[in-house]
DNA sequence: TAAATCAAAATTGTCAACAATTTCAGTTTG
DNA sequence: CAAACTGAAATTGTTGACAATTTTGATTTA
């Protein structure tokens, strides 16, 4: 009832994408050690919530947990293992695809369209966690509506990969290559679509 | 020093590795809701171990969470999906069943052969709970030795793939598979190891 | 009788305190 | 001087208590 929720108490969910971005984003540098009780008074909670999170980036695979000793920012990935991520992303993504241009509702649709703005806005503001976040935020889109069971393993796969080489992208490219997958589902073209995220998953 | 650890004190580790198992050979049925009390009472620990493993096999995809409700059994994959997990999946162990055999030690082979003896045992034991368990350490075992960053990815399609169609396998034929994925390895040839893969991983 | 209501029970969410372990600085010892 | 030792500080692991939420089941009401 009471909406006095100007001051915002962080749920485990949030803390958790804010702090997924942040690493995408490469605010930490590698092998950086996270302390629980730094972030717990960043976000004004206890050790608790922290600790979830700390778990669940760590079987995306973001962080590296050893007993004892706590989390650290994940090294970066090999070039043969950024190949192999990758095909398997197109693979999933694009069986998605298909299901999400046969099952999308008009509200999906809508949805993807805000997303794609959203993106392209974040683009031009050129602010890299931004970016990093909507284009997860746009693809994840499809992802969860054509699968919940293959949406994690997803997540996993797209985060690694964001981590190496988001600071390399031309945003002006990547604006582009997302309007022309979103138009090829908007007119229904399987074909295009799938062509179009190829170029996109490099 | 003292080494009067007969009754054993669970890490959430282990916790987390034999409920995955358990979920593997099918002990609870879908959709069944996991209680934190209960298992915290079963493994003789407080719940915060117990939501530890919970979100670890959330994240891996065996369990769904909801917020305030806990977890279930994840609901079994449709066929669509396992086909393009299995493809994920081989794709994925071929690469590192190639490094493997690069790089692989003489105690790596050891322990890979001992692996495959506990494999056989399980199937002889006719017991669902072990042949799960080791078929998944022994398939993890090149994964791992391959790759970290890999690893998490591989377990979260296997553990899905294995939940859904553990209990019809037959376990002779289980075995020879396994055999000839071995001993290709055995004699380095990466061919032979490949095309037992793709036999094994159907 | 069937739907709505409400209190009690069960369950999850969060926290602060304490135990166990690791890290680190200073000291000793060869 | 370098290596080994030692104790204090920092950090993670676990627990029990309490708050918030959901579920359950009995009672009321139309």
């Amino acid at each position: 009832m009471s909406d006095r929720k100007i001051k915002e108490d962080y749920t485990r969910e949030e803390i958790c994408n804010i702090l997924r971005s942040d690493l995408i984003a490469g605010k930490f540098s590698h092998n950086q050690p996270l302390r629980e009780i730094t972030l717990a008074k960043r976000f004004g909670v206890s050790r608790g919530p922290i600790r979830d999170a700390f778990l669940k980036l760590t079987q995306e695979g973001s962080l590296v947990y050893e007993t004892n000793r706590g989390v650290r920012v994940h090294s970066a990935i090999a070039d043969d293992e950024r190949r192999v991520m990758m095909n398997m992303r197109l693979q999933l993504e694009k069986y998605c695809m298909d299901i999400y241009i046969d099952q999308a509702t008009e509200t999906d649709l809508h949805q993807l369209e805000l997303l794609l703005e959203r993106f392209k806005a974040a683009c031009l503001r050129d602010s890299l966690p931004g970016v990093a976040e909507c284009d997860l935020s746009l693809h994840r889109h499809w992802v969860a509506r054509a699968s919940l069971n293959l949406e994690p393993i997803w997540l996993g796969l797209s985060v690694r990969i964001l981590m190496k080489y988001s600071r390399l992208e031309s945003f002006d490219e990547s604006i582009e290559e997302h309007e022309n997958i979103v138009n090829a589902i908007l007119v229904k073209d399987k074909e295009g679509a799938s062509k179009a995220l190829s170029l996109n998953i490099i």
